[in-house]
DNA sequence: GAATTTTACGCAACCGTTTGCGTAAAATAG
DNA sequence: CTATTTTACGCAAACGGTTGCGTAAAATTC
């Protein structure tokens, strides 16, 4: 009995003797239709309890009200945060999320972006893998008409749209920080040199060093794969300088976690005798009892619904007869500390 | 340039001055068209970068090659980490997953079936909202076929498809532990009344209580709203009593959270004055100092990725035109208690 | 009362692909 | 050389709606 089929425009028509067209615009109110008639399909239409096929409109109408997501790994707060704002962003405009991880896969985005074009996808959102360095596969989205726009791990290329975050303005804070509490000695624990992230730290880091007319000094940069047992090598070996840094800006909070256990290990107190400040702003220092001074908050939901935003008017705009060629939207964020040092 | 229509069928047959339906078969390499055709066919389209339009044939089919996933929250890991199993259980079945975050409001749910309905998506699974007691806004998706498979929290009635977790064996071992270490004196801290979880772990402690031959006190019984405020009342109460327990189980591993921090405020140390196990093993407990002795794991993603193992088997089954009605797929994990004893 | 306008609807194409059925032309059989 | 089979393809319907255009019948104008 569930599998009877739903009730179709046809099935009305054929009921009252009139054409599927006059139904269709009977529904609609439309003019040219005659009161009596327009009444009688209405009637009917809930009589069956007729409600309009949507995917045909939309096979019709050549769109999908669905948007790609695609992002590196929901099990990081910061990425199930910006599908959260996707979400939120989406819904506003009535459109539906589809997701995929690419775990930090560079194969696996290309079988994600190529599964969103086969599901003819309205546009894409992207945050790129660690992996990924050629962008042909975004490119090929054109020919569909498909447009993308990237959030927080972005392309390194101009013509782009794009939403990121500044990490200046969250370094700056941090180190003038640091500074103004009396440390001029202040470390880096970078992540590995292959990513696009570190390189970016690294110069924002010398920068906001100068800034403050600190001297700089290779001894207290280090850096770590992100593996747990290179967090610790990378921490023991700052403590074993000769003169260690007192404080230490972190790649980011998992890092950090991990930092600040070997502190422990080796008989120092987190705060006393080294400070940290880190990036990502985990929700989890409140519940800790050794917390960096401060993390830097890279704004995952407003990048994320920002992009989409942006997604949105893409798509709005290839939908208009006078296609005008959009300028490029881009925008930054600036990230913020998040300071952590009166909870200590 | 690039919003010129795409190829399609009817395009390579006007250049071959053959019909559509000659093309669709010989680029299937239907034996009933000739050789040639089929070779000239074939050639024309790569010439043109011919993709077959899937939305086309999904429309076709009355399929769609999407899920919906219906969760309370993806802030929270275990529903983040029970889409993850969705989703690869999706993508080795080709399909697609669209996502719809119910916030634990029912409204909210309502309208995102709706509109998965409206998007006429193959099947759905849901976590229900810690709201919902009526279930008509699901049973409405039969009349569209659209098979339903509940997950973790799933309404309390028999006629459904669904995947749970079992609590009793996590406990059992939570309290069977807690016996072999001396304790007798086992508290609990439990959700709010209105929560189906909340009755399952009483009566659930109860029984383990009564295996353990262990008397039961109402007086260390006590529940909390959930809200910091109140974790911490809970936990203050039941220290402050004449004989506070020794060992206390906790709704979950937020509120545990809480009331670790409200033990060392009362300067009281865990493990020492009072052990604690609770529900969800957070991924959190690797970094703190203080932690519980364990944590009862219901493995989200496992009892996703079976849901979603359900809901392709009864996507598949209608799709038989023998549609013979499946039985009810139902299955029931055994919870686990993790042991952080040694890690303590 | 004839000419013109308005009203109210149907036809058919369209979106892109698939598929049952029919049929000329070519190949084989007798 | 005719009768039958096979080969190779086209037609049209179908999926479920929407929409431009055409047109009878009714209403209006003069």
């Amino acid at each position: 009995m569930s599998n009877n089929k739903l009730p179709t425009i046809k099935e009305i028509a054929k009921r009252l003797n009139v054409s599927a067209s006059t139904v269709s615009r009977a529904l609609h109110d439309h003019p040219s239709i005659g009161l009596v008639t327009t009444m009688r399909v209405h009637k009917v239409a809930k009589e069956l309890g007729y409600e309009a096929n949507k995917m045909a409109i939309y096979f019709k109408e050549r769109k999908t009200y669905t948007i790609g997501v695609i992002i590196p790994d929901l099990s990081e707060p910061f990425f199930s945060a910006a599908l959260t704002g996707v979400e939120d962003a989406a819904e506003a405009s009535n459109y539906n999320v589809i997701i995929g991880q690419s775990l930090d896969n560079f194969e696996r985005e290309k079988k994600i972006v190529e599964n969103m074009k086969d599901h003819r996808v309205d546009g894409v959102l992207v945050s790129l893998t660690k992996e990924t360095s050629t962008y042909e596969h975004f490119d090929s989205l054109k020919k569909y008409n498909i447009p993308v726009v990237f959030f927080d791990r972005v392309p390194n290329r101009k013509d782009i749209n794009y939403v990121a975050c500044n990490l200046v303005s969250g370094m700056l804070q941090a180190i003038t920080k640091l500074v103004g509490i009396g440390h001029s000695r202040i470390g880096l624990i970078n992540g590995p040199a292959k990513l696009a992230a570190t390189l970016q730290r690294l110069e924002i880091y010398f920068r906001c060093l100068k800034e403050n007319s600190l001297p700089m000094d290779q001894d207290i940069i280090v850096s770590t794969t992100l593996a747990k047992a290179d967090n610790v090598k990378a921490i023991d070996k700052l403590l074993g300088l000769e003169e260690p840094p007192t404080a230490v800006i972190v790649f980011n909070d998992y890092v950090l976690l991990d930092c600040i256990a070997a502190v422990k290990a080796a008989g120092l107190v987190v705060n006393k005798d080294i400070s940290f400040i880190s990036f990502a702003n985990l929700p989890i220092w409140e519940y800790m009892d050794s917390v960096p001074l401060g993390s830097i908050e890279q704004f995952a939901n407003k990048q994320s619904s920002m992009a989409a935003g942006f997604l949105f008017e893409l798509i709005n705009n290839a939908m208009q007869p006078n296609a005008s060629e959009l300028p490029l939207l881009q925008h930054i964020i600036d990230s913020e500390m998040i300071d952590y040092s009166s909870a200590k």
